[in-house]
DNA sequence: TTGAAAGCGCTAACAG
DNA sequence: CTGTTAGCGCTTTCAA
């Protein structure tokens, strides 16, 4: 089989603890000692087996990730290999690995997340999601087991959990001040999954900028839909079917705005002369649509490095008090943006 | 600490080998005690240590996934998580888990794939690229550790590699047929990384086709570039510099050729009426362009499905022969080609 | 500064 | 069909 600590312990002509301790370089052993044991190493070509070492010391040096339902299509959204970059860098630095969630289903991804939590397989955990009344949060919390979430937990009360988010309450309200300022009257929205933190958020930052203007947001302007481009293009076809079109729209995501988009160009329907959009995320391939969309920025790298850190911190020390980073966000305006005409 | 084998064992009042065997629900025990011992687990809320497991029975049940050098945007691929939701599909029914890789250089990339695979910590590696002369391919390969490619191997007389694949000799062969009926004889191809196996075999394969017809390849029609956005819009300059214009444009990649089209937009030149496009991968977001894209879909989620597949077989039966699956791809016309005007 | 020995939680002969 | 025992490869007291 392969090379063990005796092997090299016996090369080297040492105790397999005192190689152990040279591979923790621990401070009590000689630089002789050290480098004997050290050259032994190099010239068996050993590396230290990792399941022993976890049972040993009872830490695995891995982070869990957990993915929302893998199942539809959601998950195609360049968001996540680029949350993931950004938890991977971190991780990397620290020398951790990742450890990937593949359940399709809730139910699925609940009986992973146990199987990570108990079978000791990760030392903490990342929840790349944040939905309202989610088990999988709730059980970890139960559990005192070290996680963050991306996003924030849906009860505000839960000051215990640690999470990373952006101000999406804010980022909406902006933006929809943004149109207002622009001239717009009517406008709509258009939100993701309910059931998402995320979309409450962002509902309520629009509808507060509208109150603040005296506009009493109307119920037909505000829809929301799963899917991210099909639900892009059903959500056009609604709202452009009232009497009352809206002038502009603010779309819960980059990529639902690509199928919103599509719609609207099939129905001839101009942007940003007819109507004006704006969205969220800034993924790579927005600046890329026709014409390039005006969108918010929210650093999704950062989200997830932050995210690595942070449940790195906790995990190294479990102690300290749980953390509520808001990564900030930022307008970009390309050409989706028009004062409305008239 | 947690629940263990032995507290289940006192518990149900059988040894612990007994419960051991339960879990792997060894044939050899009584229906009683199995029900005596899962009744134990469940009161217990039993899970079995995973490090433990893996280093008594020296299999971990999780294969290493082997991103490419995740730096530059590339990464931001909707590819990727395409491919992982594929993988992920076949190993989650297998009961297998992903360990991802975190490296953002190709030493730091190898350096991880080493210390994974003579630590023990996955059973196999599937690799999400094939570069060519790749050093991690060849090490894995010369440690004949299990081992499976997406894409193939750049030398062809390897056939000990087993690895899935797209034929995309014949794709782009056929592509660049079906521009030539159109009436297209100013073909231009924009590769990717001329790394990369996957870019020279669209490369042959173009150039046979023209070749084929009697159509000399023109150097200045032959365009290569990394990054994907930006490489698009670069490639665009290029080739709209030259004294004769290409009227078709065959595109390495579906993002890429967002970049191509935003760029081609800003000339004023139009897709389909002045310039014909086709491009590679069809990931969801391609019928959202402006106009959708005519594109070659090949079958992401099944290339992962089927790496996952032959590698698994290959960790259970190591001395099975290598296998090279061909994913079928498909030509899905939408409106960015068109029969040359003149 | 180093070695001996016990143990992490599980599996796998070998007995019976 | 089930129990006993000896590891898997490492870390970590405890002694020296």
């Amino acid at each position: 089989m392969s090379i063990t600590i005796k092997d090299v312990a016996r090369v080297a002509n040492v105790a397999p603890s005192t190689v152990s301790r040279v591979i923790a370089n621990s401070p009590r052993i000689s630089d002789r000692t050290k480098e004997k044991v050290r050259e032994a190493m190099k010239d068996l070509g050993y590396h230290p087996n990792f399941n022993a070492r976890s049972l040993a010391n009872k830490t695995t040096k891995t982070l869990g990730v957990i993915m929302p339902n893998s199942a539809n299509k959601t998950f195609q959204n360049p968001f996540f290999p680029e949350v993931i970059r950004g938890i991977s860098s971190k991780a990397h630095q620290l020398e951790y690995g990742l450890y990937l969630s593949t359940g399709q289903t809730e139910v699925e991804i609940f009986q992973e997340v146990q199987d990570m939590v108990q079978g000791r397989r990760v030392d903490g955990i990342i929840l790349l999601y944040s939905r309202v009344n989610d088990k999988v949060m709730a059980y970890l919390n139960e559990q005192d087991f070290p996680f963050t979430v991306i996003g924030r937990p849906s009860d505000e009360t839960n000051r215990e959990i640690t999470y990373v988010n952006n101000d999406n309450y804010k980022a909406a309200k902006t933006v929809t001040e943004y149109l207002l300022l622009l001239g717009h009257k009517r406008i709509a929205f258009i939100g993701g999954n309910l059931d998402f933190v995320v979309t409450v958020d962002h509902m309520e930052g629009y509808k507060t900028a509208l109150i603040n203007t005296g506009i009493e947001p109307r119920e037909d302007y505000i829809v929301f839909h799963e899917e991210l481009q099909e639900g892009g293009q059903e959500a056009v076809i609604d709202l452009m079917s009232l009497s009352e079109r809206p002038t502009a729209m603010i779309v819960a995501d980059d990529i639902m705005t690509f199928g919103v988009m599509r719609m609207l160009s099939e129905m001839e329907i101009s942007v940003p002369n007819d109507i004006s959009i704006i969205s969220f995320n800034n993924v790579m391939i927005s600046e890329l649509s026709h014409p390039p969309m005006t969108t918010v920025d929210i650093n999704i790298f950062g989200l997830g490095y932050e995210a690595a850190n942070c449940l790195i911190e906790k995990i190294i020390h479990p102690e300290i008090e749980p953390k509520h980073v808001i990564i900030p966000h930022k307008m970009i305006k390309r050409q989706t943006c028009q004062r409305v005409s008239k």
